[in-house]
DNA sequence: ACGAAAATGAAAATCAATTTCAATACCGAA
DNA sequence: TTCGGTATTGAAATTGATTTTCATTTTCGT
């Protein structure tokens, strides 16, 4: 189905006139392990944790080099750390952020991409990238909110 | 029509046991007297050029509290800098941003207002804010390139 | 005018991101 | 396989926006 990532990574090393290492590996294989919005400094901790030592500076300009190749998206939330997601096993998505706990809910919107080309056609844009960002209070944040409140009204 | 900036302001510092000075008045004046998506640092600027003397701290703190009291509208694009605009004189709207000349265009979307409502409800999430951002290649941009390519191959 | 509380601003701290640079590793050519 | 030019690494330093500190000054209700 997919190119194998691994594979994707070394031909864009190689086309690019880059080389392989060591560190790029453990850096790629530490990232496609998680499914999650990781920082550089998660990608980081994880490799430590799995007792491989990488420099950080290192991690971060592999993450670049991943992201530039197409295997993973950088996406900024609201607290002014750069995240990485894998693009190979999730299909495009926007996200829902909750302001209390954090909580990241992906959805995709049909939509959305249809009223976004349809503006770009109108102000002659060229689109490179989109990213739509819902901020507000999950479900559960708001259970526990009202919880609490009836707790204090006791 | 609209409660004067002034005043809404002066009545969140007094509701909120803050105090009115001179400093915060020139701020807000600067910033009022802006059309753009404007910087802290670009606002220091302003009110030095004026020859009126405010911290920068001070103004990064002011900015933060007409944020709050729902004069100014937080925004960040791509490179790291938070800005504000104005929200008394311009209803809610997002942003086309041109990844080579920076240039911002705006735009509503009665669609986007109406999908996200959708989307809220499925999810059962309260929103609080929403942004849609495009990013891309402004026609201008476009343009300037293709002028350039074709000199390139005389 | 007094005095408690808040604000100011210069300087320092914070913190993710990025750069520096000497030492090391990669890899194609011979 | 060795060689040698080039890229990479990583610890430390730097950057740059943001935020905090704290001594001094200002505000404003009484
Ligand atoms: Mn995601
Ligand atoms: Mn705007
Ligand atoms: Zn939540
Ligand atoms: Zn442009």
């Amino acid at each position: 189905m997919n190119i194998d990532a691994h594979q994707r990574f070394s031909d864009f090393i190689k086309s690019a006139g880059l080389k392989g290492t060591e560190q790029r590996a453990v850096i790629l294989d530490a990232f496609l392990g998680t499914d999650a919005h990781v920082s550089v400094d998660d990608l980081h901790h994880i490799i430590s944790n799995a007792d491989k030592k990488v420099g950080y500076a290192t991690v971060h300009r592999t993450m670049k080099l991943i992201a530039e190749c197409g295997l993973a998206r950088e996406v900024m939330f609201n607290d002014g750390i750069s995240r990485f997601e894998n693009t190979l096993d999730s299909s495009h998505h926007h996200h829902l952020i909750c302001n209390d706990c954090g909580q990241i809910i992906e959805f995709s919107s049909k939509v959305m991409e249809i009223e976004e080309k349809r503006l770009a056609k109108k102000y002659d844009f060229e689109i490179e990238s989109h990213h739509f960002k819902i901020f507000g209070i999950c479900k559960s944040c708001r259970d526990q909110k009202k919880r609490n409140n009836s707790r204090t009204v006791l």
